[in-house]
RNA sequence: AGUCCCGUAGCUCAGGUGGUUAGAGCGCUACACUGAUAAUGUAGAGGUCGACAGUUCAAGUCUGUCCGGGACUACCA
C-alpha cells in the first residue's frame, strides 16, 4: 500500500526523514558508497560560533549543500569537512564586553592567559545554534570532525606556510601609515574600517594655510618686488598635522596661478598661489578676499622644488626617512609633485605630513623628505610642540572639558597671518568601530606579505577560475587584483596566531620557524647556547609562545615579534591547514607536507560564500595558493548576494526586520525556503525575502507534486498497483501521451544537467518546477485521470502507471539536492512498498534513500521534439477552443459538432492528426475538418519578415512594412501559390521568396474565430438536439457524481439511480443511459413521475430536477 | 572617489547573437470546471521596459551620461 496522508505538513516531513538519516546514517552512505578516485572536492569557509546563525547563511549554505548533493548523485564522492573560524576581532570584543573591561587591562586586572583562555570558551558560545540549523536546514557537512582555526596543528600548518613565503622572500617589516585608533591602542585592518557605522559624518574645523615662499634662485619668478609676501595656499581638514607639515605636493598637469589680494583676517596685503581652477572658490564670494590681480598660468615644473618657511615652528629635529633610493633623508618644506593631487577640493596643493598620511608619507620617500611625528600613540601633542604640548587632537578620553585644538590651531595661524580661510566641513571620516573615536592615520611597524610581487600571477590564475556570476570575478575580484597592495599581516592584538618569527634586539638577525619540530630544535639550541633551560609550550598562543628565547647564528638572544597575523590568513589556509602537516613528509623535506587526503582534495571543485568575501575569503585562498604554490586553490566559485528584508533594506538585529532562521524554517519547512531562495531569483543577485514567497513555492510546487502523489496512491491502491522495474512496457507500446510526457521529461532532465554543470541553480529549479506543474500535472494527469479509474487492469492502464511513476521518480531525484527532505520522503513513499523485491533482484530501487540512488542522466534517444511541437499545438488549439467556448457561453459539457482548422503548411496536418483525439477530448467535440485556402474563406494577414529582410532592405525597410502590409487577399495566394514576389520600393527592386513574408489566418467569415500566432481555429456552435441530449446526459452523470460525493460513497461502489422523470433529461436518459450508468457505476437508470426522495439540483437555469441515489 | 550588481505589470521574476502586439507566476475581478477539489481552466484590468541622449531601416536588448537601490574597495588633502 502507498501511504496517504491528510494534507501537506513539511515541517513534519522535516523531523521524520532527519530522524530517518539519523538512524541509517545516510549521510555516511551517500559518502562512502562512492568511490575517492571521483572526489569532487568541497571547501567549506569556517563560520565563525561567536554569532547566532542567520538566514543569509541558511541562503549561502543552501548553495554549498545543493551543488554537493548533486555531485554526489552524480556519483562523486563529496567529503564536506566542517570548520571553526576562531580567532580576530569580534571574539576578542565580545570577551571585553562580557568581561567588563577594555584593551588596557589586558596584562593588568587580566593576565593574557586568563584572557586568551576566556577568547576559547567564548568562540563557540553559539556553537549548539550553528549546529541546530545545520540540521534543521538540511545542510549535509561533517560536524564531527572539523578543523578548527585554534588547535595547534593548525597552527603549525600556517606557520609552514608563512615559512614558505618567508623563504621566498615574501615577508618583510614595514614603517607604514596604517589606520590607528589611539583609544584602542592597536592599528586597524581595512575589514575593521569598513564595519557597518565605522564611516561617520563628522564636522571638523579646515584650514587654508598659507605657507611664505623663500626667495631663492628658484622662486625668484614669483616676486614681483622685493617686499612681496608670496605664500603657497594648501587646505586641510585636519589642522593638528600642520605642525608636523614638512612638504607641500602639487599636481603635474595642473595650472597654478598667483593671486594678489588682502587678507580678510589681517588686512595685509598678500600674494598667494594656487591651482587656477579653483580660484573662484575662495575668492571674491560673500565673505572672501577680492581678487586684485591673476597671474599667467604657472605651470606645476616651475613651482616644483620652491622652498617655504615652516608653517609652525617648535624646533624639533625632522625625522629621517628611509628614501626609495635607500638612503635616508632629512629634506623638509620643498614643493614636490604628486600623482594624487585634483582640483576637486582644497586648493590643488597639499599639505603634506608624511607621518599622518599614507599618499604623504609615499611622495615624502619618493623626494627625500623627512618627517615629523608630533603627536603621538595616546593621540596627543608631544611636550615638544609648545603651547600645543599635551594636547589631545580628538576627545580621546572623553574629557569634558576638551578643547579643540584643531580651533586653537586655526584662530593662531589667523592673527600670523598664515591662514586664507578657515571653516567648518561636513564630511565622512572613520571611525574605531569599538572606541566610537576618530581614526588617526599614524606611522606603524608591521610585517607586510608581498603580495604585490605576485600580482600578475594572481590574475592570470584567476581567469582559470570559473566564476558565478562572471562578472565578480572579471570585475570586483580581477580589478582588485590589478590594483593588488601588499598584505598587512600583523595585528598587534592577543588571541590569534602569533607570527613565526624571532628577532635579535638589534633586529640584524632573525628566524622564522615553520613547524613544531623546527621549534624544538632551536629552542634546544638556544637552551644549549644561553644555558637556558625552556620547553616548548603545549599551547602555541601567546602568552607561552612569546616566553620563548632563540638564539641567532652570532650567538645573540632572539625574541619573538610580538604581532599576531590577520585573521584572514587563518582562514586562507584551510586548504591545507584543515589536514594539518605529514611529519614523514616534512623530514624527506616534501613541496607539500601535508596529511592525506590532501593530495586528492587539492584544489577544491566549488567552493561558495557571500560576495562580500570576494576581497576576503575568495582572496586569501587565492593568494596563498598563488604565491606558496603556483595554483589556484579553486575551480569553481559562487558568490551569493544579500538576503535583505521585504522591503529591499539590508537586515540588522537593531532594526528588528531580521528574519529567524529557525522560525522560518519551523513554520514553511526547509525545503520550502530552500527552494524559495534559489528559484526566487539567481543567487549573485540580492533576495528580497518575503515569507510570502515560501508560502507561494509551498503550494505551487510542494502542494502540486503532492496532489500529483495523492491522486497516484488513490487509485494504485484501488488497483494494488506495484512498479514492476524488471518487466517495463517499452516506450513505442505507449500512447502518445504518455510518449510526449516522457520525451518532456528526458528534455527536462537535459536542461537540469546543463544547468547544474553550469552552476546555474535557479534556471535547474525553474525547469523543474515547470515540468512539475504545467506539462506533469496541468497536462499529463489532467488529461490521463480517466485512464486510472476506468475499469480494469489493462495495458494502456500499466501504462499510464508506469509512465507517471517514472515522471514522479525522476522528478524526485532531480529535487533532491534542493529539497532533500521532501524529495526523501517522496522517494520513500513511491518505493517503500517494492524495496524488498528491488534488493533481492539489485535493481535501482533498492536503496532506502533518494540520496544513495544514481542520478538518471540525459538520454537524447528518449527526446522526440517533433513530438512535443506537436503536443504544443494541441495545448494552444485547446486553449483557444475553450476560450471560444468561454466567449459564446457554452460550457465544456455540451458536445459541439466539429471545428475548423485552416492549414497553411502540409506537414501540419500530420502533426494535428497525432494529437487530435487528447484535442477532441478535452474540448468536447466530435470532429476537426481542415480547411485548405482553396476553399476561399479564410481571409489571411501578411507581414514582412524583419529578420530576413531588414538587413538587405535597410533604409526602405518601414516603406516595404506598408506596402507589404496594404497587400491584398489575392496577392496574398499568388505569392503562396507562387513562392516569389517582386518589390518595388522607392525605386528599387528586389526578389522576395515565401521565407521573407509571415502570414497568418486571420478570420473565417460567418465564422467563431480565435488565434494565437499561425494557429487559427474556427469553432462550429451549432448545436442539435442530439448534442443537446449529450450535453444534458454529461451534466447528468456530473451531478450524481456530485451526489455521491456528498454522500461520501468510495469510489467503487456500485449505486442504482432515480431521476424525476422532466422533460429536460428525457431525450437524454432515452440516448444516453448506458453512458450515464457506465460513468456513474448505477446498475440501474430509472425515470419517476413522483420521485419523493432524493435531492434536488439545478440542471439548467432555473429547472431543478430530483435525483435519487442509492448504494447497492 | 573607484569597481561591480540591480532597476521590465501592484509584488516576485523571464526576456540567446537588436527584428515590430514585451511574457510568466502571485495578487485582483468575472466566469467555468468538479472521481487531484484548501486544486484546476478561461477571460479581463494592469507596462512611456529608471531618465535622457546616441548608433541603426529597427533598441527592453548596443554605446554614453545621469538618477535611484545595494555591495565591495579606498591614502582622499
Amino acid at each position: 500500500m502507498y501511504p496517504t496522508y491528510k494534507n501537506l505538513n513539511l515541517p513534519e516531513i522535516d523531523k521524520d526523514i532527519l530522524r530517518f538519516w539519523e538512524e541509517h546514517q545516510v549521510f555516511q552512505k551517500s559518502i562512502d558508497q562512492r568511490s575517492d578516485v571521483e572526489n569532487f572536492v568541497f571547501y567549506e569557509g569556517p563560520p565563525s560560533a561567536n554569532g547566532k546563525p542567520g538566514i543569509h547563511h541558511v541562503m549561502a549554505r543552501t548553495i554549498k549543500d545543493l551543488f554537493c548533493r548533486y555531485q554526489t548523485l552524480n556519483g562523486k564522492r563529496v567529503e564536506r569537512k566542517g570548520g571553526w573560524d576562531t580567532h580576530g576581532l569580534p571574539i576578542e570584543l565580545s570577551v571585553e564586553k562580557e568581561l567588563g573591561i577594555t584593551k588596557e587591562d589586558i596584562g593588568k586586572s587580566i593576565s593574557v592567559d586568563e584572557y586568551n583562555q576566556k577568547c576559547r570558551e567564548t568562540v563557540m558560545m553559539y556553537k549548539n545554534e550553528w549546529d541546530d540549523i545545520t540540521r534543521k536546514m538540511g545542510y549535509w557537512v561533517d560536524l564531527d570532525n572539523p578543523y578548527i582555526t585554534y588547535d595547534n596543528a593548525y597552527i603549525e600548518t600556517v606557520w609552514w606556510l608563512l615559512k614558505r613565503l618567508y623563504d621566498k622572500g615574501l615577508l618583510y617589516k614595514g614603517y607604514t601609515i596604517q589606520p590607528y585608533s589611539p583609544g584602542a591602542g592597536t592599528g586597524l585592518s581595512s575589514h575593521e574600517l569598513n564595519m557597518p557605522g565605522a564611516y561617520k559624518e563628522v564636522t571638523d574645523t579646515t584650514v587654508v594655510a598659507l605657507f611664505k615662499v623663500e626667495k631663492d634662485d628658484k622662486s625668484a619668478f614669483l616676486f614681483e618686488s622685493e617686499e612681496e609676501d608670496v605664500r603657497i595656499a594648501a587646505w586641510t581638514t585636519t589642522p593638528w598635522t600642520l605642525p608636523s607639515n614638512t612638504a607641500l605636493t602639487i599636481g603635474h598637469n595642473i595650472p597654478y596661478c598667483k593671486i594678489k589680494t588682502i587678507n580678510t583676517y589681517t588686512q595685509q596685503p598678500v600674494s598667494i598661489i594656487m591651482a587656477e581652477a579653483l580660484v573662484s572658490k575662495w575668492f571674491n564670494g560673500k565673505n572672501q578676499p577680492e581678487v586684485l590681480s591673476q597671474s599667467a598660468t604657472i605651470a606645476a615644473q616651475q613651482l616644483e622644488g620652491v622652498r617655504y618657511e615652516q608653517l609652525l615652528s617648535f624646533g624639533n629635529d625632522i625625522e629621517p626617512l628611509l628614501g626609495f633610493d635607500g638612503q635616508f633623508h632629512t629634506g623638509a618644506f620643498r614643493v614636490l609633485v604628486g600623482d594624487f593631487v585634483t582640483t576637486e577640493d582644497g586648493t590643488g596643493v597639499v599639505h603634506t605630513a608624511p607621518s599622518f598620511g599614507a599618499d604623504d608619507m609615499r611622495v615624502a620617500k619618493a623626494n627625500g623628505i623627512g618627517a615629523l611625528t608630533l603627536v603621538d600613540k595616546q593621540g596627543k601633542f608631544r611636550d615638544t610642540v609648545g603651547e600645543f604640548s599635551g594636547r589631545y587632537v580628538k576627545n580621546y578620553k572623553d574629557d569634558p572639558d576638551w578643547i579643540n585644538v584643531d580651533v586653537d590651531i586655526a584662530v593662531q595661524l589667523k592673527l600670523e597671518n598664515k591662514a586664507l580661510n578657515v571653516a567648518k566641513y561636513v564630511h565622512n571620516y572613520p571611525h574605531c568601530w569599538r572606541t566610537d573615536k576618530p581614526v588617526l592615520y599614524y606611522p606603524l611597524d608591521s610585517w607586510f606579505i608581498k603580495a604585490s610581487a605576485a600580482k600578475e600571477r594572481m590574475y592570470e590564475l584567476n581567469k582559470t577560475i570559473n566564476w558565478k556570476p562572471a562578472s565578480t570575478g572579471e570585475g570586483r575580484f580581477g580589478k582588485w587584483l590589478e590594483n593588488l597592495q601588499d598584505w598587512n599581516l600583523s595585528r598587534s592584538r592577543y588571541w590569534g596566531i602569533p607570527l613565526p618569527i624571532w628577532r635579535t634586539a638589534d633586529g640584524a638577525q632573525e628566524k622564522c620557524i615553520g613547524s613544531m619540530d623546527e621549534l624544538k630544535a632551536e629552542i634546544e639550541k638556544a637552551n644549549r647556547q644561553l644555558g637556558l633551560n625552556q620547553q616548548a609550550p603545549a599551547d602555541m598562543h601567546r602568552p607561552y609562545i612569546d616566553e620563548v628565547v632563540l638564539v641567532a647564528d652570532n650567538g645573540v638572544a632572539m625574541r619573538r615579534e610580538l604581532d599576531l597575523i590577520d585573521v584572514w590568513f587563518d582562514s586562507g589556509a584551510m586548504p591545507y591547514a584543515q589536514w594539518g602537516l605529514d611529519l614523514e613528509k616534512l623530514k624527506n623535506g616534501a613541496d607539500r607536507p601535508f596529511n592525506a587526503p590532501f593530495d586528492t582534495m587539492y584544489p577544491a571543485d566549488f567552493i561558495a560564500e557571500g560576495v562580500d568575501q570576494t576581497r576576503g575569503w575568495f582572496y586569501t585562498l587565492h593568494a596563498i595558493a598563488v604565491m606558496a604554490f603556483d595554483s589556484v586553490a579553486y575551480k569553481n566559485v559562487v558568490s551569493n548576494g544579500l538576503v535583505l528584508d521585504k522591503e529591499g533594506n539590508k537586515m540588522s538585529k537593531r532594526l528588528g526586520n531580521a528574519a529567524d532562521p529557525f522560525e522560518t524554517i519551523a513554520k514553511f519547512g526547509a525545503d520550502a525556503t530552500r527552494w524559495y531562495m534559489i528559484s526566487n531569483a539567481s543567487p549573485w543577485d540580492n533576495l528580497k525575502f518575503d515569507t510570502a514567497g515560501i508560502g507561494e513555492v509551498q503550494r505551487k510546487f510542494f502542494g502540486t507534486l503532492y496532489n500529483t502523489y495523492s491522486f497516484f496512491a488513490l487509485y494504485a491502491n484501488i488497483d494494488n498497483w506495484a512498479m514492476d522495474e524488471q518487466n517495463v512496457m517499452p516506450y513505442d507500446r505507449r500512447s502518445e501521451l504518455d510518449r510526449w510526457v516522457i520525451s518532456k521529461l528526458y528534455s527536462l532532465v537535459a536542461e537540469y544537467h546543463e544547468a547544474m554543470d553550469d552552476y546555474e541553480p535557479t534556471k535547474a529549479a525553474r525547469a523543474v518546477e515547470t515540468f512539475v506543474d504545467e506539462h506533469l500535472s496541468n497536462w499529463y494527469v489532467r488529461l490521463s485521470r480517466r485512464r486510472f479509474w476506468k475499469g480494469e487492469m489493462s495495458d494502456d492502464k500499466q501504462a499510464a502507471y508506469q509512465t507517471l511513476f517514472e515522471c514522479m521518480m525522476v522528478a524526485t531525484q532531480l529535487s533532491a539536492s534542493l529539497a532533500p527532505f521532501f524529495a526523501d520522503w517522496f522517494y520513500r513513499n513511491l518505493t517503500n512498498p517494492i524495496r524488498e523485491k528491488a534488493k533481492a533482484n539489485n535493481t535501482p530501487l533498492r536503496h532506502e534513500s533518494v540520496h544513495l540512488t544514481n542520478l538518471i542522466q540525459p538520454e537524447p534517444d528518449k527526446i522526440d521534439k517533433e513530438l512535443e511541437q506537436r503536443m504544443d499545438y494541441a495545448q494552444r488549439i485547446s486553449s483557444l477552443i475553450l476560450s471560444l467556448r468561454k466567449k459564446e457561453n457554452i460550457r465544456v459539457r455540451q458536445p459541439l459538432q466539429k471545428v475548423m482548422l485552416p492549414i497553411l503548411d502540409e506537414r501540419f496536418i500530420a502533426h494535428i492528426e497525432g494529437v487530435k483525439d487528447l484535442i477532441l477530448a478535452e474540448t468536447n467535440i466530435k470532429e476537426i475538418e481542415y480547411v485548405t485556402d482553396t476553399a476561399g474563406v479564410i481571409s489571411k494577414k501578411i507581414k514582412p519578415n524583419f529578420k530576413t529582410l531588414g538587413k538587405r532592405l535597410g533604409k526602405h525597410m518601414k516603406a516595404a512594412s506598408t506596402i507589404v502590409g496594404a497587400l491584398s487577399q489575392e496577392n496574398i495566394s499568388a505569392i503562396e501559390k507562387s513562392g516569389a514576389y517582386l518589390l518595388e520600393v522607392e525605386g528599387e527592386t528586389f526578389d522576395l521568396t515565401l521565407e521573407d513574408f509571415e502570414i497568418t489566418a486571420e478570420d473565417i467569415p460567418g465564422w467563431l474565430v480565435a488565434t494565437d500566432g499561425p494557429l487559427t481555429v474556427a469553432l462550429d456552435v451549432t448545436l442539435t438536439p442530439e448534442l443537446e441530449a449529450e450535453g444534458i446526459a454529461r451534466d447528468l452523470v456530473n451531478r450524481i457524481q456530485n451526489i455521491r460525493k456528498e454522500c461520501d460513497f468510495n469510489v467503487t461502489d456500485r449505486i442504482v439511480v432515480t431521476l424525476q422523470r422532466h422533460e429536460l433529461v428525457v431525450p437524454a436518459v432515452e440516448q444516453f443511459s448506458a453512458y450515464i450508468m457506465g460513468e456513474t457505476l448505477a446498475d440501474s437508470l430509472q425515470l419517476s413521475d413522483s420521485l419523493a426522495a432524493g435531492e434536488e439540483v439545478e440542471m439548467a437555469e432555473g429547472v431543478m430536477v430530483r435525483i435519487g441515489v442509492e448504494r447497492v
